[in-house]
RNA sequence: GUGGGUGUAGCUCAGUCGGUAGAGCACCGGAUUGUGGUUCCGGUUGUCGCGGGUUCAAUCCCCGUCACUCACCCCA
């Protein structure tokens, strides 16, 4: 094989797509619950966008974005999905026509990271904003929108984080605090921590390293840093989580690697086996000042993106529920003909059909019935063809019956109706 | 970018202390001129990832390389 897929893109083939759609299904159903509507941008972007918004000095910007150029544009396969839809928001003036919008998305996003359990460079994320709502209320009952979803794929095993990082005047002011406490002690800090230490200390709360860890818990809390802004909202919002009754856990050194956040911060993280290092089911948090360094009105916002992969791969798998299809075999280039008409009948009629066109002798296409799961076969032979019936055989059942050739419609209607409502 | 693991049939893998390969599953045909998931018999499928070295001889040993994979970094 010369030709392959790219580096960690993946090819998702039918046997698979069951998940996925289940998957998106949920999903979907669980935010249009909430008022949330699909919004479609384009997968290439102005790679403006990204830095303004993402971060100039976030790794996914330095050096995970597959840019490119097009005549005289500068393009990025999109990196992740707020940025495009904070850019659909400004350039339709979204602002200008309602007052409060609740917006999901659904699809790939690109990044050149070296590829791993549950981290591809084409993956698959959902994601939703809600814009121009400042309170802690539409916080917590975003975040309670992922529970109820994850709760609807089964997903058990999972934690509900949160932590507030506070306004731009917070943030700073913290990160000299961190500064103030680690500087002295860095060289007890792993060479990792040694370098976020220099290019963004708060990553260091976010170290894997024990060591690092354990030197974390004695570091200043951002919650003690809060404002009595920030305070009241991160109140807000864990009173109303409350009263939701959404389990969560205050993580004070909860951090995120975008550089859009202020205050709310929030990140699902797996508990099962299945995930690896991988364990960031999805997150998010508020971003109230994206809009307005994009050079539109100041807007609050928040959202939150999951990943699907990982999603699945935490996913109990569910057997796969099909109503039963017909596998129709025909003996002999007459009864091919009639197989043709019948299988339309049944498409017609809304049952899935598929005709064996190999020609081949029943004791091979029997197997093959069953081996391809169909839950009925529909034999059509000479001696069938001359008393105008067919053959109708139930592989679940192992029955088998001869309806006038008329009634094949009518007759599996009534038995898979009859299953329905049973 | 860093470190580890693995590359043998469509799939899962075995194997050769160095003598150019096997099993199960799958697929195809027959037992059975029209009745299945079982059984029996037979059959097809391989540049042993690629390149080089050592050797009379390499799938096996050595070096390189590529791919996949896991972990780190970062993130979903």
């Amino acid at each position: 094989m010369e030709l392959r897929a790219v580096k960690g893109m993946n090819d998702i083939l039918p046997d698979e797509i069951g998940r996925w759609q289940r998957l998106e299904a949920i999903f979907r159903r669980t935010v249009e619950l909430y008022g949330y509507r699909e919004v479609r941008t384009p997968i290439v972007e102005p790679t403006q966008l990204f830095v303004r918004s993402i971060g100039e000095a976030t790794d996914v910007v330095e050096k995970e974005m597959y840019s490119f150029q097009r005549h005289d544009n500068e393009l990025t396969l999109r990196p992740e999905g707020t940025a495009g839809a904070a850019r659909a928001y400004l350039e339709h003036k979204i602002h200008a026509r309602e007052p409060v919008s609740r917006w999901y998305y659904l699809g790939p996003m690109f990044r050149g990271e070296r590829p791993a359990k549950g981290r591809y460079r084409q993956f698959y994320q959902a994601g939703a904003e809600l814009y121009g709502e400042a309170g802690p209320l539409c916080d917590a009952e975003m975040i309670d929108m992922l529970a109820r979803f994850l709760q609807q794929l089964g997903i058990e095993q999972v934690e509900v984080l949160v932590n507030s990082l506070g306004g731009p005047a917070t943030r700073l002011r913290y990160r000299q605090a961190l500064l103030d406490f680690f500087t002295p002690r860095s060289a007890q800090l792993s060479e990792d921590s040694q370098r976020r230490l220099e290019k963004n200390p708060l990553r260091i709360l976010d170290s894997k390293s024990p060591h690092d860890q354990a030197l974390c818990a004695e570091a200043p809390s951002i919650l003690d840093v809060l404002d009595d802004e920030d305070r009241a909202h991160f109140d807000g919002l864990l009173a109303h989580l409350d009263a939701l009754k959404t389990p969560y856990r205050v993580d004070p050194r909860l951090v995120r690697g975008l550089d859009y956040y202020t205050r709310t911060l929030f990140e699902l993280r797996g508990t099962g086996g299945e995930l690896g290092a991988q364990n960031a089911l999805g997150g998010g948090g508020r971003y109230d000042r994206m809009i307005g360094e994009l050079h539109g009105p100041e807007t609050p916002c928040i959202g939150f993106a999951l990943g699907l992969e990982r999603l699945l791969l935490a996913m109990a798998p569910a057997p796969e529920t099909s109503p039963g299809w017909v596998y129709v075999a025909p003996l002999g280039a007459e009864a091919q003909r009639e197989a043709l008409r019948l299988a339309s009948e049944l498409r017609s009629a809304g049952i899935e059909a598929r005709v064996d066109g190999r020609g081949q002798k029943l004791n091979r296409m029997l197997p093959r019935a069953s081996n391809s799961g169909a839950r009925f076969c529909v034999i059509v032979g000479e001696g069938e063809l001359a008393r105008g019936v067919v053959a109708l055989k139930d592989l679940q059942a192992h029955a088998q019956e001869e309806p006038p050739r008329a009634q094949l419609v009518q007759r599996l209607r009534e038995i898979l109706g009859g299953e329905a409502t049973r």
